[in-house]
DNA sequence: CAGTTTCATAACTCAATGGTTATATAAATT
DNA sequence: AATTTATATAACCATTGAGTTATGAAACTG
């Protein structure tokens, strides 16, 4: 799989980067990790209102990444996996891509910093 | 490392999934992964003007996946892998702490770490 | 039935994004 | 010196994001 056919799901791609761009919502994730919780219960470790939960687990909805069931007057949250697989997939195959300097990255950067003014890393 | 640890630097965790969330950035992305380019040759592919050019650099700057360099009147920019090593740390930490129901996953991963048929990178 | 719990939705504010065009700056070219 | 090239910056606009408070809708409890 090329970096590039990860662009041909870019909408959800750009979904769930962008779910995964706030604290809140991987703090929420990382919750959900443990298994499924009601809104409140994603709710109680925060400060922010109860409404800004519920945006935060619509987006993560939205971006797929949590399903919402229904237990009486409860809706609790739960984690899918799926999506985050384009995004590790993405990074993983970036990473493949750009292989050369990425493992020994930080030698590597100090290395080009002080030994080679001009970025010619590996072309 | 937790899921948890990656949290102490939730600014550039954020700034670095919030770059990604862009498909004209990510493809920025994949474009320097091929070595570095000016500004020109970035916004070559591309439909949007030059400034909306500028600006994604900026932001993939802001995170500090790119460096820009002075060369006569370009200024070419660089990838710089490791924040995005920030991003892969918590998917990985996060496919590792939810590892139950990660196993198809798994495979992917394997899929993709493995075998690389063409040699053709990207666009 | 009346009240409480759980959650969603609406309406609002404020800041940030992503794009534009126009202009400025600095180096290269003529 | 004048122009062209490469890029940045400013000013603006429309959309989205993250938060708020207020209110509504179900479902549970007494």
């Amino acid at each position: 799989m090329k970096l590039s056919d990860y662009e041909s799901q870019p909408e959800n791609l750009d979904a769930v980067f962008a779910a995964l761009a706030d604290p809140t919502r991987r703090s929420i994730l990382a919750r959900l990790a443990t298994g499924e919780a009601s809104v409140g219960e994603l709710a109680e470790p925060f400060e922010i209102s109860q409404p800004a939960i519920s945006k935060h687990l619509k987006v993560l909805e939205r971006a797929g990444l949590i399903e919402r069931e229904i237990d009486r007057q409860r809706r609790p949250a739960r984690l899918n996996a799926a999506p985050m697989q384009a995004a590790i997939g993405w990074l993983e195959e970036f990473r493949r891509f750009w292989s050369s300097s990425f493992d020994e990255l930080d030698g590597l950067l100090e290395e080009l910093k002080q030994a080679e003014p001009k970025g010619a890393a590996d072309e």
